[in-house]
RNA sequence: GUGGUUGUAGCUCAGUUGGUUAGAGCGCCUGAUUGUGGUUCAGGAGGUCGUGGGUUCGAAACCCAUCUUCCACCCCA
């Protein structure tokens, strides 16, 4: 048998976990500063949990996991129904267990909650550039309040956490009630999702692409022609204001919808954020803004995402809490910062210095050296056999550690150690009292 | 789920129309070198050719299945 990972999964060496630690901790940081408290919830949840909440498609993707004991117990007949066998399923989002856990502690939970996660998920997908069957989730999301300023809020913390990375983005911004506006003047009010998912290819695909798609789902050729406008683009958010304000005139949910763009935009200060009417978004939960992030210096899809969904915990029986939330893409932020450079270069992974193994009789020396230091806060290692010192430097070289302390009969003599710094070649003695000091400013 | 693509040493890859014992570079191990690595030189180990069937006198090569990689679609982060 040869060893490998599950399809769509990944190892993460000591760099790269470390790379994966620093981007978690600015976001958590900028969580933690905009007010939302920590949510973990368990890897798994109940099948009918997660089944039947991300449509006939997300059904499919949604990893099952097997009865315990004999789960065939249940089964109708030889080829059973996923759920006859399988009756736990790996999350498949961060949203609906929050949901669940929402509405669980409805009673004891000060409204609106805030609440941040980051952790991984599971989809049964093929995977392909950019994606896994595992993944990590970075979600903000707050509910019980119907405010616009949560929005608006969202908008900042965005900014205030990729300005923190040093990764400059623009911010696209729509609303799902202008998108419902622009199917109901067009006369298509009942194929809303139909028509967001073909608008939301725009980009990718451009008008023609759109309107083959419209066509291939059965829009007329009249309807077409009356949905276009959404599929121009703007040079100013106000140019594109005000051409929603006449075309959507006479739809009451359009109009709402570009007054809560208008809000939203008014508040949003200095943030880096444009009207973009051909932005939709497939989720169909969601009901308010609708928002996505893309890097500015990079060709990427986006990095971020999320909106307002007024009946998330409806799924669970509890009506009329709404919510909205952004979601960060870990892996694609990582891409984005490797590609630019702009990932700190102190980012730890390794030791600071090897205590290498002199010889036999001087290991007890060399282990008492390493533990005075790990006492005085120093992460080092010891080697543990009596290697050539070629292959002792070459650990060390191989580790990324930068120093290797040397000692031998005549530095114990004088009580000092060798401290050499394997880039350089460079090499100094130093007692042992200012050695801990010396190690900890490098 | 659909279509294409990939798999040979630890890593990156050669391997001719099917024909002796499957190669290279890097890495690894040993030595030149008993307290100062990275250079150099000499030697060495390491491969069920993804897996399972089939065709053939003969398969790393051709066929089928399966797993995996990457890409596109669906969908999505």
């Amino acid at each position: 048998m040869k060893p490998r990972v599950a399809k769509g999964t990944r190892d993460f060496s000591a760099q790269e976990v470390a790379k994966r630690h620093y981007v978690m901790s600015v976001l958590r940081k900028a969580f933690e500063r905009f007010g939302y408290s920590p949510l973990e919830t368990p890897s798994f949840e109940n099948l009918e949990t997660l089944m039947g909440k991300y449509g006939e498609e997300g059904d499919r993707l949604i990893f099952k996991i097997l009865r315990s004991g004999d789960f065939m117990k249940h089964a109708e007949s030889d080829v059973p129904k996923a759920s006859e066998i399988a009756d736990k399923a790996l999350r498949y989002d961060l949203t609906v267990p929050f949901a669940r856990y929402v509405v669980q502690n409805a009673g004891q939970l000060a409204m609106p909650y805030k609440r941040y996660q980051m952790q991984p998920v599971w989809r049964a997908d093929n995977p392909q550039k950019g994606r896994f069957r595992e993944f990590y989730q970075c979600d903000a999301d707050v509910v019980g309040s119907q405010s616009l300023w949560q929005e608006v809020e969202l908008v900042h913390l965005y900014q205030a956490a990729f300005d923190a990375l040093n990764l400059p983005v623009t911010i696209r911004l729509n609303n799902r009630k202008v998108l419902a506006g622009m199917a109901e003047v067009s006369g298509v009010g009942d194929r809303l999702v139909a028509f967001t998912v073909a608008l939301d290819k725009l980009d990718k695909i451009g008008v023609e692409g759109v309107v083959n798609e419209l066509l291939s789902k059965e829009f007329t050729l009249e309807e077409i022609e009356k949905l276009k406008p959404a599929m121009q683009s703007f040079a100013t958010t106000n140019e594109s204001i005000a051409f929603l304000r006449t075309w959507l005139s006479d739809s009451e949910i359009g109009i709402k919808g570009v007054e809560e763009l208008t809000f939203v935009l008014d508040h949003a200060g200095n943030a880096p954020l444009i009207i973009d009417i051909t932005l939709a978004r497939g989720l169909n939960y969601y009901t308010g803004c609708i928002l996505e992030v893309s890097a500015n210096e990079v060709q990427m899809g986006s990095v971020g995402g999320g909106g307002r969904y007024d009946d998330l915990t409806g799924i669970f029986g509890l009506h009329d809490v709404s919510g909205v939330g952004v979601s960060f893409g870990l892996d694609r932020i990582l891409l984005c910062l490797e590609e630019l450079h702009r990932l700190p270069n102190t980012l730890e992974s390794a030791p600071k210095a090897l205590v290498f193994h002199m010889d036999t009789d001087q290991a007890k020396e060399g282990y008492q050296l390493t533990a005075y230091l790990r006492k005085a806060g120093i992460s080092v290692d010891f080697y543990p056999e009596p290697a050539k010192w070629k292959k002792q430097f070459d650990f060390a070289e191989k580790r990324g550690i930068p120093f290797a302390l040397l000692y031998g009969e005549e530095e114990m003599k004088q009580g000092v150690v060798q401290v050499k710094e394997l880039r350089t070649g460079d090499q100094e003695a130093i007692r042992y009292v200012d050695l801990a000091a010396h190690l900890a400013t490098r």
